[in-house]
DNA sequence: ATAGTTACTTGCAAAAAGCAAGTTTACATG
DNA sequence: CATGTAAACTTGCTTTTTGCAAGTAACTAT
């Protein structure tokens, strides 16, 4: 995943977006949080087993690219709860695309719960305000 | 890119779809295809440039994967067109999704041509066919 | 005969990923 | 009070992947 301050690659919008989120764990970590996680460790015990300096790369990434903001849950010691933004938010039908593909080609994956499929992002964004 | 032997990650359609397809490259040599590219010098001539030994190693993995064919399209010596099966022909929405994501939120990148916004899975196999 | 084209492969350096262990700050227990 | 546990990271190091440059093979054109 790109750097906030280095270049794209073109201007095509496609390879702009694989820039920003074109890697194995960025996409899982938001799934994760279109998922309701918010913590660190709900992360981490996620079935894919991501890195632990990965994930911390990963999240100080997508917050500087404005997909994820982190806000304190508690202090002594101050500790960050990561919801998504807008424009976090606005990745799930590109999630629920990727979906469908894999469902329709690779015989033996999950099936995700039913909501996934059906939330849109206005629904992610609802939920965090409550 | 996943290699076709190893595992999956887990068996989550998401992080399973990123095993496959989640590079910076592999979904840009899906995006020239379905603009009609199907030479190997034409995906090296995309502003991305792509190098070769990736681009040679993103085909075969692409193969193996079930999303392109390649066939002959001359002998002595024998040299292959690549084109989208139906599994890589359904990557399309994913690709649009991308696109739709990256103009609402990157202010410089390009408009790509309005046909491919409007364009199906179904028609690039047709255009394939013809 | 020489140069050019297309589609690659090979070798090597640089960057990124992955693993294990360590650190920090605080709470909980005996 | 000392020890242990927990959450959220960071650091160090090895392995894998990427990226660049150069080389190769099989023709075609001049």
């Amino acid at each position: 995943m790109k750097k906030t301050t280095e270049e794209y690659r073109s201007k095509c919008p496609l390879s702009i977006a694989l820039d920003l989120i074109g890697d194995k764990w960025s996409l899982v970590i938001v799934r994760d949080l279109c998922m309701g996680k918010s913590k660190y460790g709900d992360f981490q015990s996620s079935p894919e087993g991501i890195p632990t300096n990965i994930l911390a790369s990963r999240l100080r990434l997508l917050e500087e690219n404005g997909i994820v903001i982190k806000e304190p849950y508690q202090d002594r010691p101050t500790r960050y709860a990561y919801f998504l933004t807008e424009k976090g938010a606005d990745l799930l039908p590109v999630l629920q695309q990727l979906v469908i593909w894999t469902q329709k080609y690779v015989p033996d994956c999950l099936t995700p719960p039913e909501i996934f499929s059906q939330i849109t992002p206005q629904d992610l964004l609802l939920k965090r305000e409550r």
